[in-house]
DNA sequence: TTGAAAGCGTTACCAT
DNA sequence: ATGGTAACGCTTTCAA
């Protein structure tokens, strides 16, 4: 029942605790048959050192912290699966933590974490975080945080993938396929990864000289419900539009339902592009053309920024993690040119 | 940087650690004018009890394990929200780990929980999982162990779903939209879950006096490509099946899509019903009818039935929390009989 | 080769 | 009201 500890041994065999202690971690100064009775009695005991006690012992607690916004959501749990598995590879230990998208569970969240004195955090910030005085004084106290997909400037290191480029590719991908009346379904304009995806999307039509009509803009709540209430408000203005570029996965499946209940068909009427999983991308229908992001990349990444500041570097890292448009079925095919 | 300690408070007012430590929890013995300087200095330099030499003082670490097939996935990762949530009102932490669906990685996990010390493990075994040696490890260690979603019947405390009733019921309503040659798409047979599955199906087969045909029983590895193949197979047979009922997400997301691939319309030609979570039933298209689980439920449950274990209660419990059927688009309507 | 002791941060107990 | 001390499990340093 009760867990067996070096003393345990020590006392079996009548010697000293500190002997156990080298014998158990193959240090010298142990005799051979001394060492064997106590692995043997370690085995046959299941001892298992006490990672408490080891982390009393050394000031450090090989653990750190994770902020997610929704693991449930699929764009999440593969990052958080990543950073996991790199973090276990250093051995470390994770403390999940969800905020559920909302900036007031998200200070609670590292509230928490500190309290569990993790030695790092890796956060994913909530949509509505406006506010950054939780994580600054985490900068203050010296505490390494590494922010990932959602960034703010506020001088931490972050990795992110290249949202202005990657919404500008997506948008021009939706001009080249014939469309002009293109709407950007976005998060709250605070996000600054909503800004940046924005203003990629808003260079493409500078670019192609598209006027830009703000009734397409439509940048509010991000949630199943919020996006069906855009889109749907989009499709009944005079001229609805005929292509949308959604940042989230979950306004991109709103978007697609409520295009399909008002009768538009996909992509002949309106052509769609969102930031999405594979997964999510896959089991849609018509199958979603997306944004791939490379998260298993994006979490190995982010556990080595913070694995570089836990080991006392604290210069401020910025790491873009490129990702790519992977075109399905939601997408027209690039026109031809009338001269072709 | 260094994380304050009552011993640096202590000194900094040169009273002894004993006296800090009650003043910090609030104790009486502490006058209150000490009192209010100790919770200055401990608030100035962002003071926290150290979780680990707590734990070590008590000789508790109030940390439980999790193992989960797949974090990623949907269903699991809605019930480890929901065991975290419930775990952390009752001041416990989580440590989750992630199987692959693999008993070779599970066993790792347990490994890996034990050596963490956790108090207790909330486990859903791995499809492959056909020996149970370490979880026999722990019923011996006398280590509180939970099983959800998958259980076997090895004298562990489980919460699963109403399986056999609920693909009874999921089959029965197939019948009556009309199908005769219904199959049956599950995972590997040593899970006791898909036993029980396809048990609930052919009960209602052989209630309707309807013949069991098995080549439509198809239980292989849960995984997309697997129901791929699978349906694939069934589609190819020279009478192929007018219904499928699935066992799982993936399976369900893969028929749909084999079916559609060859041809055969939903669910004019082939009705679909699996075992899914609303989110990805709500995307899926035609939208799936599933049997819907209370995730939430299963989780809080498992949580109390693995704290009643850790208060020292060694009953084994098993708790079946009921699923119920939700019609959507991948099913008749029930058909009208001749006379009507 | 082995032992003894101190220390990590905290709490409980007993003494003052 | 406050102090001193031992204890949790482990590692490290120094002594034998």
């Amino acid at each position: 029942m009760k867990r067996i500890s070096q003393r345990d041994i020590a006392r079996q065999l009548g010697v000293n605790v500190s002997t156990v202690s080298r014998a158990l971690r193959g240090l010298d100064g142990v005799s051979l048959e001394l060492k064997q009775q106590i692995e043997q009695l370690a085995e046959e005991g299941g001892y298992r050192p006490n990672p408490f006690a080891v982390s009393l012992r050394y000031d450090t607690t090989r653990t750190i912290g994770i902020v997610v916004p929704d693991v449930a959501y699929n764009h999440n749990a593969h990052i958080v699966k990543s950073i996991e598995a790199e973090a276990r590879k250093a051995g470390y230990m994770c403390i999940i933590t969800d905020s559920n998208d909302q900036s007031e569970n998200e200070k609670n969240c590292v509230e928490l974490l500190l309290n569990m004195h993790v030695e790092g955090i890796i956060i994913c910030l909530a949509q509505d975080t406006a506010d950054f005085s939780h994580l600054e004084r985490l900068k203050r106290a010296h505490i390494p945080v590494v922010l990932f997909d959602r960034a703010a400037d506020i001088g931490l290191s972050s990795v992110i993938i290249n949202d202005v480029a990657s919404a500008r590719e997506a948008t021009n991908s939706l001009i080249e396929g014939g469309s002009r009346r293109i709407a950007f379904l976005g998060g709250p304009n605070q996000m600054k990864q909503n800004t940046d995806r924005k203003h990629g999307y808003l260079e493409a039509l500078r670019q192609h000289n598209i006027p830009i009509r703000t009734e397409l803009v439509k940048c509010h709540r991000i949630s199943f419900n919020s996006g069906l209430t855009d889109t749907l408000e989009l499709l009944s203005l005079p001229e609805p539009p005929d292509a949308i570029l959604a940042s989230h996965g979950l306004l991109g499946i709103s978007a697609l339902q409520a295009i399909e209940s008002r009768g538009f068909r996909i992509p002949d009427d309106v052509s769609i592009i969102a930031y999405m999983t594979d997964w999510v991308s896959e089991m849609s229908h018509p199958r979603v053309s997306f944004v791939k992001q490379n998260l298993k990349e994006i979490g190995i990444k982010a556990f080595r920024l913070l694995l570089d500041q836990m080991k006392g570097d604290d210069s401020v890292q910025h790491v873009v993690v490129s990702a790519r448009l992977e075109l399905r079925d939601s997408t027209k095919k690039k026109t031809l040119r009338k001269y072709d």
